[in-house]
DNA sequence: CGCCGAGTTGAACTGAATCAAGAAACGTGG
DNA sequence: CCACGTTTCTTGATTCAGTTCAACTCGGCG
């Protein structure tokens, strides 16, 4: 659990007594390759730490599948949505590759938020974190072209382009994997 | 102060000490109609409340002005990302109309953060909404086209339609004037 | 060896951008 | 209250980025 340890002390002071509370409201997990970890329609019950692994969040209907992110190892991974409002999630969470996780429960969670000082401050860096995310990607389907944003992609998140097939990395762009095929072309 | 006292509220127990220690850090501004009230590239140093006026979040360059969110009386606004980072903004923050507003300096909202349990709590479920917001835009860009976006606009936050110029909704949803006339003429 | 999914390529099509111009609404000063 | 200029909204014609449909190549794996 040493990488959770170090993700809580780079946010603010964690003393020791928070840490032994916090380090006991997880619990460990494996997924395999290709597994769902959370399915569309389901309320989500966990907030899962990546030790190894890459989870891909997207929404398949009968004809399109879309992707929204990529979380890789040492990272926080959840239907953050579903979570947080205990709603059911509109996403499906799945491993790309085999994942061996730690997992918190919504009911855990809460307990940490109420007991712990660090626990409030470790959620709100998180949800900061998920809105810049998320906002820079508003700015990009706003305002760039599909090659500007795969361009960009290439070089603000090298290890999407190193580690995820095409096809999702299309789906994430807001493209046909065809047009990026035309791009990749264009770009050489 | 009331309306913030009660958005506070909302949200967890709100102490009357707390709430003393709090209702100090804020102050009370206004601006006018037009006034910009964060330029792009400033460092934003304020989280602001507004009590009445409607607030207009935007990129403009040489070519092309992007909205991004509009935000109505009795919500908090603030160019977050450069507020959480402390970095420049991207993003201008207007008036649309005459606004008056209460709001708490970076200084302040970290003092709050340090010295009052509410306030991390408050913190994290600013950020949460915020998070959703930005999702389901997200997931609207990439998967609705601009006809869908626009019925959805309607139906979602009628608000936005009943008191937004149409230019500013058209680049809220990411497309011309022109193409949301011919929208509104189809669906009417 | 043959199958299957991933990626590429081509041709036709489409939603929305762009360029250009006109109509309607709005605000301001006389 | 009207006349004016300015901004907002609409409409038309053309162009373009990206989709769709279809066929083909390549690499991995039973």
């Amino acid at each position: 659990m040493g990488h959770i340890r170090a993700y809580y002390e780079r946010v603010t002071e964690l003393s020791e007594s928070d840490w032994q509370y916090i380090a006991a409201l997880f619990e460990y997990v494996k997924f395999s390759k290709g597994e769902t970890i959370t399915e569309q329609g389901n309320i989500e019950h966990f907030l899962y730490f990546i030790e190894q692994g890459i989870i891909r969040y997207y929404i398949c209907d009968e004809t399109v599948e879309t992707t929204f992110d990529f979380c890789f190892e040492k990272a926080f991974a959840s239907a953050y949505n579903s979570l947080i409002t205990q709603t059911p999630s509109e996403y499906r969470l799945g491993a790309l590759s085999n994942t061996v996780a730690w997992r918190i429960s919504y009911e855990n969670l809460q307990k940490m938020y109420d007991n712990t000082r660090i626990g409030n401050a470790v959620g709100r860096f998180l949800s900061e974190k998920l809105y810049i995310t998320k906002s820079s990607r508003e700015l990009a389907l706003l305002r760039f072209t599909a090659k500007e944003r795969y361009c960009r992609l290439l070089s603000e998140r090298p290890e999407i382009i190193k580690h995820i097939p095409l096809k999702y990395i299309a789906s994430y762009i807001g493209i046909t994997p065809q047009a990026l095929s035309r791009i990749r072309r264009e770009i050489c």
